[in-house]
DNA sequence: GTGAAAGCGCTAACAG
DNA sequence: CTGTTAGCGCTTTCAC
């Protein structure tokens, strides 16, 4: 590792010329021909600043801490962090990650990271939940992801559920679907309670009539297949939004008790919070995605525009993200990312 | 922040005699009365030391890197994370965390990861692969992790695919299948490769015969399901052994379609690449789970144990991993990581 | 036993 | 324009 010290050494110069330099503080400071053989022989010597050094004086590391739960156990952490990464990385920063699994070894952890210095929080949950941010996070800059705060004056990144619903919902009706179920899920969700309430408003856009025997709750098990069977029988739908794969599931199966292939005699759309149907049954099975990558990538643009004051340079993101909508500001409270969509054939050909 | 300067101020010492108490090289060095009295000080003034600053004279940060791929589209990144997290806490350090897409993106983050100093470096692949370490990584502690050094000289961590073989074959054997099939995967992994390997050392040690016509390998599409479902007409295997999943799925839809029922008439063990099979269908489904948090654990104890040349100490390991059999020595090129059974209700009753 | 001093690599105030 | 100086928090050598 070459130093500006002997940079400074090699040319006969101070230090203080080399940093103001390689610091691109040298307007009319430094003269031109001194400050290029400078830029020359750190080149040269492959010279790479030190961090941690210079964090040392300035009380920036150029780390970002990372703070998740359930990383394990959920298959959306990883687009969450990749996007968080991308991000970071595009910004010259660096990611801490911590996972903890309670509210002492969380607070231990963030300890840790502070000793490092970060210079600012990503506080992710695994799905979207009103949450409190904790009093030993208060302080620094943070950005929630994939989660609502729960006083409101937190920036936020979450995913638009209510449009998945909606979106979901439209895609079954121009399949031609006519009796559509949603088959939700029991636990007192975000998702669910917005996702539903989307399908209920597609529905009476297109003049659909909603019905309470359409929309059922499941939870994870054999119950749950029992119920989604009754509803084939008792109500013999054509379309099946479902909550996520697990849900979509349950309408595989019961489909195929009774002879009836998906994409010819019903149409599944789901949210694809797990992967393996649609990784296997596309393109039979229709699949909105959540913006875990999205909601990564925008947490991390929006810490760090709010550690450096500054606001998100649109063009240096990625071009899915590009077209996204400017924020409101430089402290905005919420920012909902947009879906992607996945194969879209509902109820085509089968083969 | 409370610094050392701090407390040699308030007590009136210096700070190197505030350094040598805090990082207890006092012995025969400080006066036990003032030892304590700083000690006590730094505990009143919740002292915590600046790993930053102390690198900047020791070289040596705490810091760990995690260089991975694909941990966007993999369930298994978690796992790993997870586990490598949780042993890097058990001993005081913590990870930087970078995801590259491409080679030239990877050089990139590595170059990254030196300039803030990291012990050390683990390389993770999301599934068994021999693999070259790339020249810009050589020269550090470097532990591979689900990967094989194709130089056999750096130490990595696998899971034992073979014994997933066996067992998993045992389980089915177990409930009293007598025609098992397994299905496999078309591409030439080195799981793929073991599985059946073990699959056909178990038939052969029960005395079932192996046939040719009871092992097929599928791809992940339709042509996948027709396959499964040419097999089950053909040959009408009573156990299934899947690669992963996504078989596992292709075995259930064509079950559903003829009228069977998992656990009730035929019995199906699979590999739990994924995770949705798994948590809707339990306890009908029984899995064999790659031990993903097991890895991360090892290889980051393995890493920290060469880092700093010391054994590992299987006190500090969570249940799970102290029944592990004990390293070979310092630097064992190869840890094979032992299998995790969940639900092992194969062929039991459906309700 | 203890403190003074130097230095890790860098930035920033200030003097020239 | 440029160099000197000081100092971020810590470790380590070396006098006393």
């Amino acid at each position: 590792m070459t130093t500006m010290k002997q940079i400074a050494k090699e040319l006969g110069v101070s230090v203080s010329s080399v940093s103001l330099v390689l610091n691109n503080r040298d307007h009319g400071r430094i003269k031109p021909a001194k400050a290029k053989q400078i830029r020359q022989t750190a080149e040269r010597l492959g010279y790479q600043p030190n961090p941690l050094a210079r964090s040392l004086r300035t009380s920036k590391t150029g780390l970002l801490g990372f703070i998740s739960e359930d990383v394990a156990t959920t298959p959306f952490a990883g687009g969450i962090i990749q996007g968080a990464q991308d991000a970071a990385r595009a910004s010259g920063y660096i990611m801490l990650t911590v996972n903890a699994k309670g509210a002492a070894e969380e607070e231990e952890d963030v300890a840790a990271l502070r000793r490092y210095g970060v210079d600012g929080f990503l506080y992710a949950k695994m799905y979207n939940r009103v949450t409190t941010i904790p009093d030993y996070l208060r302080g620094s800059p943070i950005v929630l992801v994939d989660a609502t705060d729960a006083d409101g004056v937190s920036p936020s990144v979450e995913p638009d559920e209510y449009l998945i619903g909606v979106d979901a919902t439209n895609a079954l009706i121009r399949a031609g679907a006519k009796r559509i179920a949603y088959i939700g899920c029991q636990d007192p969700l975000i998702a669910q309670r917005e996702r539903s309430r989307g399908y209920r408003q597609a529905l009476k856009d297109a003049g659909i009539p909603i019905l309470d025997s359409m929309m059922i709750k499941v939870g994870d098990n054999e119950r749950a297949l029992r119920d989604v069977e009754r509803l084939f029988d008792d109500e013999h739908p054509d379309g099946f939004f479902c909550f996520n794969d697990a849900r979509a599931w349950y309408v595989y199966e019961s489909a195929a008790r009774r002879g009836l292939t998906v994409g010819r005699d019903i149409s599944v759309v789901g949210v694809d919070n797990h992967l393996v149907l649609a990784q296997t049954m596309t393109p039979r099975l229709s699949t909105v995605a959540l913006p875990h990558y999205e909601m990564g990538y925008w947490a991390v643009s929006q810490l760090v525009s709010n550690i450096r004051h500054e606001h998100i340079n649109m063009n240096d993101m990625p071009e899915t993200l590009a077209s996204l909508p400017p924020l409101g500001g430089p402290y905005p409270a919420k920012i909902h990312c947009p879906l992607i969509y996945k194969e879209s054939l509902v109820g085509g050909e089968t083969d």
